[in-house]
DNA sequence: ATTTTAATTAGAATTATTCTAAAAAAAGAT
DNA sequence: ATCTTTTTTTAGAATAATTCTAATTAAAAT
């Protein structure tokens, strides 16, 4: 969570991330895009995105933690992902690819897709198409 | 959900198996038993088995539902598998298996673990060991 | 039987999340 | 720029799943 001072250059490059999306440049919106996509690939929460949010100083509600997270995961710009008892994650990783899950900590970590080979898959019931594979490896001391 | 009278057989069997898992013999322990392991390998939530027990007539609070899923769950009874938004299902198969899971319908599907090939699985990070691997291929019309 | 230990209960509490209706901000039209 | 329309944001209430609490009841051990 590096905490570097929010650039016009980075402004304006969040910002047409946003409309490539079909979403309005707002400030709420463009800092926590900031906080999501310009520090690498992160996971996280309502709660901890909320945390650090205010951290810089940014007065967003709850409900708008929430929208924006689902916003973004609907505009393709974050993946859900649930693992733990009751609260999502939210991944900024978008290629396709798996999780370790370190339950104790509440913690996910990437597994780039070509680290897991999936042979055989079996047939989808009649009606039905697989729309993704998810693997999670579940981690423990 | 066949409804068939639980036999003095049927009971005693059950209580053995609660005991096996250090679990004592008490009425709504062995009546939920019955429900979940009497009619073939089941998903079930605390919501739906709550359902059926009141259907036989069984009167249990919401709190015995979850305190014994959760206690089957510890005892090796049942696997606890979360997928859906923030809901829990409890599995009867405790063999490992993987999981088709419907959304629109809520639905799990069991996979038998040989239908998936795992071939390659990446190390786990240093003082981590694998507790398991889910696989869960999300289904859609 | 009595005592000890564990299970069950109703209901309150907690937690994550969504909803509601109003106020504020952005986009579009003039 | 100003007005209008459409979207966002907001605080706070509402909902839903789950856990906790403290008291009662039932099972096991003595």
């Amino acid at each position: 969570m590096v905490e570097s001072p929010l650039t016009d250059t980075r402004r304006e490059a969040l910002s047409l991330k946003l409309k490539a999306h079909g979403l309005r440049t707002t400030t709420p919106r463009l800092m926590l895009a900031d906080l999501l996509f310009s520090h690498g690939n992160r996971h996280v929460t309502a709660e901890t995105l909320h945390a650090e949010a205010r951290h810089i100083g940014l007065k967003v509600s709850q409900a708008t933690i929430y929208n924006t997270l689902n916003q973004f995961s609907e505009a393709g710009l974050l993946r859900e992902v649930r693992v733990d008892q009751a609260r999502s994650y939210f991944d900024t990783n978008m290629d396709d690819h798996h999780h370790f899950y370190v339950a104790e900590e509440g913690r996910l970590i990437d597994i780039p897709q070509e680290a897991i080979a999936l042979e055989r898959l079996p047939k989808s019931p009649q009606g039905f198409a697989i729309a993704g594979v998810d693997v999670i490896i579940r981690l423990a001391k």
